[in-house]
This record gives structure tokens, sequence and C-alpha cells, in this order.
RNA sequence: GCUCCUAUCGUCUAGAGGCCUAGGACGGAGCCCUCUCAAGGCUUAAACCCGGGUUCGAAUCCCGGUAGGAGCGCCA
């Protein structure tokens, strides 16, 4: 079984099902499923477990694609729906029923509800009492008419089942704990467990990573397994992701959908560094490029215990990746923020000149689109607290001085700006800051940019001209 | 209630019986640098849930508490 285990492909699969978008949990739980196929040469598929067709709807489906696609994490295989597998989940269940490793049960929804009340009254875990299990020598109840009877899993009724946990470890659970659940509704349809357990298993998946939330359906599917012959996967169940006050995620509270994330200023990349650092560790490594994440990723060193997501250290690395990534693979992610706010990248300089200047300052993509507007639309007005700082009859004059020499400069580059505004405030024995901060107010808006220099360039001689002479004008209102 | 899981600085974690005077990172505090904001450099505070064992020796192994969490659907 090990040797086996050993030889065999490593397939993976992120199996989410259709009901909202792709959460933060789910996208670890696929990433990290990625990983393990890519650092085993293996193969990772994604599975769409839209067999509730109530709940499931398109736009989920498309939200969870969209996700997938931003951040990174191609399948190697068309998507597979469970609900184009009906017929498949079919036959195998009238072969279980042929087999007897399934039967039919007859108990009304309210029949159920009343034997869970009374064993919760009696303080037992509810569960099906198996009234219509076929047992040798047993009389089972008379058919009631008109009713479309489910199908149930002839689950062990003695010994145990053995989890070895590729996270937490060895779990044992007693079949006694477990009931006969049901694997086709009453109209025919397969629930859950049961698809999962044929789809893991028709699709040759070795490797099952999931939420822990599944622990406990575990057992229940390996029954299931067993009963078809199948080989068993591995299993490794990922401890949940809390939000930062150590409260669980839901819709009500601060889960979010993977692309809120972009639109608050995540790189994808810097997003999937910090996804993989949760829970996992490599030694005391914190950055990783994708490469290194998909050689150095295993099992071993995933935490079984929940973690919180920290706002602050995902800022970090996002901002880690916008220092050091090359300015090119910023642009896209850049330019798709800069429209958000209204601004059109055509209208000022190139974006990776931009990023490289304001990268270093700058946490998330929001915060740099915000502090690069001004070199590509007119300025809103003047911060009034910078305005009031920096803004007198003084600076008027040396703004106003400064504008003639600019003009005339010949060439307008960082370096000739840098001289030539070092060099006008040495020449009035001024330090540099008495004059650029007058500066930076007159053609940002407010006291903070790059170096005063690279922002003038960036500007352009026209804007900066311009500016310099509308606050010289606005200082003498 | 029953079953299962988890437990190292505020947070993410290193730690596979002696290398631990418990390391790193985020965040915090302080200092330096500085044209702003940053970045960077240096310094600093901060943790093994509790109690029993096992052992010459336990953050690490075992047991028991405690606390958190998950599951117990004709949902996935």
């Amino acid at each position: 079984m090990f040797a086996a285990s050993k030889i065999m492909p490593v397939v993976t699969r992120f199996a989410p099902s259709p009901t909202g978008y792709l959460h933060i949990g789910g996208a670890r739980t696929a990433l990290f499923s990625y990983l393990y196929a890519k650092r085993h040469n293996g193969k990772y598929l994604l599975r769409i477990e839209d067999t509730d067709l109530e709940r499931s709807t398109d736009a989920a489906v498309k939200a969870i694609f969209e996700g997938l696609d931003w951040l990174g994490i191609p399948s190697d295989i068309e998507p597979v729906f469970q609900t184009q597998r009906f017929d498949r989940y079919k036959a195998v269940i009238e072969q279980m029923l042929e087999d007897g490793t399934a039967y039919h049960c007859y108990c009304s929804r309210e029949e159920l509800d009343a034997m869970r009340a009374e064993q919760q009254a009696r303080k037992e875990k509810p569960r099906y009492d198996g009234r219509w299990r076929p047992e040798s020598g047993k009389l089972l109840p008379e058919r009631p008419a008109g009713v479309a009877p489910v199908v149930r899993f002839k689950n062990p009724l003695q010994g145990e089942v053995v989890i070895n946990d590729l996270i937490k470890g060895r779990i044992v659970f007693a079949n006694e704990e477990l009931d006969d659940l049901i694997i086709a509704r009453g109209d025919g349809t397969p629930t859950y467990n049961f698809c999962v357990v044929v789809d893991d298993w028709d699709m040759g998946v070795t490797h099952v990573v999931r939420g822990d939330d599944h622990v406990n359906n575990t057992p229940r599917q390996i029954n299931i397994l067993k009963a078809l012959g199948a080989t068993l996967p591995e299993y490794a169940h990922v401890s949940m992701i809390l939000g930062g006050d150590g409260q669980k995620l839901s819709k009500r509270h601060g889960a979010l959908g993977v692309m809120e994330y972009r639109a608050m200023g995540f790189l994808p990349e810097a997003l999937l560094n910090y996804l993989v650092r949760l829970g996992w560790s490599h030694g005391d490594q914190e950055l990783f490029t994708r490469e290194e994440m998909m050689t150095k990723f295993d099992f071993d060193h995933v935490s079984a215990s929940p973690a919180r997501f920290d706002m602050e250290k995902a800022w970090w690395v996002n901002h880690q990746y916008l220092k050091s990534v090359d300015p090119l693979l910023v642009v896209a992610e850049f330019d798709w923020h800069l429209r958000r706010i209204g601004v059109e990248p055509e209208n000022g300089p190139a974006l990776t000149a931009v990023i490289e200047q304001q990268r270093e300052r700058c946490r998330s993509l929001v915060e740099m689109a915000e502090k690069s507007k001004f070199l590509f639309a007119d300025l809103d007005g003047y911060n009034e607290k910078d305005a009031a700082k920096h803004f007198n009859a003084d600076s008027a004059v040396l703004l106003n001085e400064l504008r003639a020499q600019l003009e005339a400069l010949p060439e307008w580059t960082a370096p000739a700006l840098h001289v030539a505004v070092n060099g006008f405030a040495e020449g009035k024995g001024l330090g540099l800051g008495k004059i650029a901060q007058p500066i930076r107010v007159a053609v940002v808006g407010m006291a903070i940019s790059p170096p005063i220099d690279q922002t003038l360039f960036l500007l352009g001689r026209n804007r900066t001209l311009a500016r310099l002479a509308a606050a010289v004008a606005f200082v003498g209102q």
C-alpha cells in the first residue's frame, strides 16, 4: 500500500460547491492541492460540486473560475461538473443495490425528524436507527404506498476506520458511531458524500486535500470506497482560516471573496505567498516565488491548528512583492486600479516608471493608484493642512522664481531637475525641505510624493509649470 | 449530549528528548538616516494552557483536566 502510493502519480483536486464566491479558505485549499501535485509532478484537477440544484448558481461557478484564474491556479483538465455525471452515479447506486451494499429506506422526513428528536432528548448522538436495513432473518416493515424511497449505504456495524491524515496524523473512528447515510434522495439524485467518493475514484485522485470540517465525513467515505473495492486515497485535512479577531469567517462576519482582495490592492502572487505561509512553514523563510512554493511545499510542515488571517502581515507581504517584482509584472494590475478610480493611464507617464518610483511607499495598489493620480489628472485642490503649512508669501515668491528657472531648463530629466532644484535652494541659502515641500503641495496637491526630482520628471514640464503658476496665483488670492 | 480535532510571543510560526538563556517574521516601542511619505539600519518588550507521569533530562512522549473549534441533513 505504501509502495503503491509512492509509484502512483499524484492526483489532487479542488472541489468547491458553487454556492458563492471563492473565499480565502477555499483559495488556500486549492493552492495546497495545486502545489502538492506540482511538487510531485502530478496533476491538479478542478471539480464543481453542483449536485445541490437549489443552491448552485452559474454566477458562483463563474466567480470561482475568475478567482482561481486571477490567482493563477490552473486545472490540468477541463473542470468536471457533477451534474453531468448523474448517469454514472445512478449506475453505481444500482450496482450497490444489487451487491447488497446499499438498500432502500422508506422512512418519511417526519419519521426521521421524530427519531432525531427522541435521540436528542435521550442525549444520544442523532443517527438513523437502521429500521429498513436488511439483515438475514430480519423482518422489514411493510412498504408504505406512494413513498419514493431513498437509498442508504450499508455501513459496517463493527470494527473501526483508521485515517492516517497527512496533517493531523492518526485518527480512529468506531463504526458504531457511523450510521447508514443516504446516498440517493427520493427523486433519485445522488448526495454529496457519495458523489465525492465516486468522482475521486473515477478521476484517480490519490490525495484528498480539503477543509478539516470534512474529517467527520471521511470514515463514511472510506467505507463506501471499500464497498466499491476502490483504492483508498491519502487524506490531508487543512484547518480553517479565522478572521483577524479569531472568529470564524462567515458571510456575515468578514468572509471576503478572493476578488475583493484584488479590489483592495493585492497582487495575486503576494496573496498566494501570504496564504501559503498561513499554516505551512519552511524554516524561517517568509517569501517564496511560485517556483519555490512548487518545489518546497509539503504536508509535513502544515499546522494542524486553525490560523488567523492577519491583514497587517498580508500587507507587508504585498509590499515586499511590489518592491521587488519586475515592474512589468505589476503594470496590468496597476492599470486596472487606475481605471477603477477613473484615471486614464494614457494621460501620463509610463506606468513602469511610476511603479518604480511609488512602490517603495505603497503597500497596496489602491494606495499606489491614489498617490499617483496627480500624474494623470488635474488636481482636485490642495490638502488644507499641507497648504496652510507650506504656502505663504515667501514660498510663493520662491515658487514663482523657480518656475522661471525650470521653464528655461534645456532638458527635462530627473538628474537635471535634481541639479536645478538643489541649486536653487542652495542659492537661496535654504535647506532643500524649504523649497521641496511647497513644490510638492503645488504639483501634487499634498506634501507626500516620491523624491522631488523624480516627481517633477514624471509629471512633465507642461504640467509642472502650469501647477507652479496655479499655486502662485492661489497664494496671491 | 455524543464523536472527532486543536493548544509556543498580540498574530503567523521554528522546534522530531539534551543544540532552548525558546529562534524568525508581522505588528508595537525607542534610536539613527532623511526634501515629504516611505524604505533601510540598530536596539527593545513579548510565548511553551494547567496538572500529573515516563526519562539522568520534556516546549517536544503518555495520561487527565481546561479552553477553543468541527461534525452529528433527502447541504456541500
